[in-house]
DNA sequence: TTGATATCATTTGCATACGAATGAATTTGA
DNA sequence: TCAAATTCATTCGTATGCAAATGATATCAA
């Protein structure tokens, strides 16, 4: 440590910072929320790749939604999952390439452009979402029951 | 939905699933894990950004680690900070164009990539440091301390 | 010793993720 | 009604994040 050399002068500035407040000095990164939270979803990322090789975690989200609520705007599903315009034009533009859902204009509302799934990709989402569920399940799997229970109640609250 | 025109068919088979299985049949994206794991992310990488306007949270990252173990390999300081090596190269690289981080080749391993904090970076994550505090402490807010105790104790457990 | 492995770093390609700027279309309000 | 504000979508730039391929170097093992 660098004290180490003018050890005197210094132990009594870390005692007395000590005496005033109990604070740890010293910075964790391990133990903030943000890098665990990062690391938390790096491997929920790769257990869902695991499962499902063929599309990603946002890909899914956008399927899955559509599924849930049939057509809607672009923007509209961006708020649905979470993702700003920008994303979501990405995430569609490859799911149509892809032929999964399929796209038209908004006959009122020429700003709109209107998502939907296909035939495939309904028949997609639907075949996928039980591997979901797995995922999701292995995702929890290091916590109990209760305690899986207890930290979705949490998380939901920092989300 | 495709069961609408033989739905006295399609109920029927419902009711039997059902009574079954006490199994939920919808699938609710907001309820995934997965998807509030990321929801929570994002809210926490807003927060970083509110309070730290020029570094992102994983360059934050790299220069906090550095400064905890000193000079390292940028593979070794890569798995320190959870980053592969392709994108911790592109983190340093962009720390180093910015003066806050300086490399060197390893005298005896050839390899190796030395990675060090400069006396601007140094300065930098010191000062730095206490903001994290703060945005740690933001991102749990919505939780009591209790509870943020045991959600820090859960997600490590899924880290 | 040397051939097979393993490690470190780089590069390429693809996929989020978001701020900011832009343009088209719609809605609002004076 | 019509100008201002808002909404929807696109585009650009920057920054992770990871798989896969490559090259250089180091280590291991027969």
């Amino acid at each position: 440590m660098g004290w180490a050399a003018v050890s005197a002068g210094e132990d009594v500035r870390l005692k007395l910072v000590e005496a005033d407040e109990p604070e740890e000095n010293d910075y964790h990164l391990q133990e903030q929320v943000g890098f665990i939270l990062r690391k938390a979803h790096q491997r929920h990322v790769a257990i869902f790749a695991a499962h499902i090789a063929d599309l990603t975690p946002p890909q899914f989200a956008a399927l899955a939604k559509l599924h849930d609520v049939g057509e809607t705007s672009q923007n509209q599903l961006g708020t649905l999952i979470a993702m700003d315009a920008a994303t979501v034009k990405g995430v569609i533009d490859r799911l149509k390439a892809r032929g999964l859902v399929e796209l038209s204009k908004h006959e009122v509302d020429k700003r709109r452009l209107l998502v939907n799934l296909t035939a495939e990709g309904r028949e997609a989402i639907e075949r996928l979402i039980p591997l979901a569920r797995d995922i999701t399940a292995e995702t929890l799997a290091p916590l109990s029951a209760k305690e899986a229970a207890t930290f979705m109640r949490l998380l939901s609250k920092l989300a």
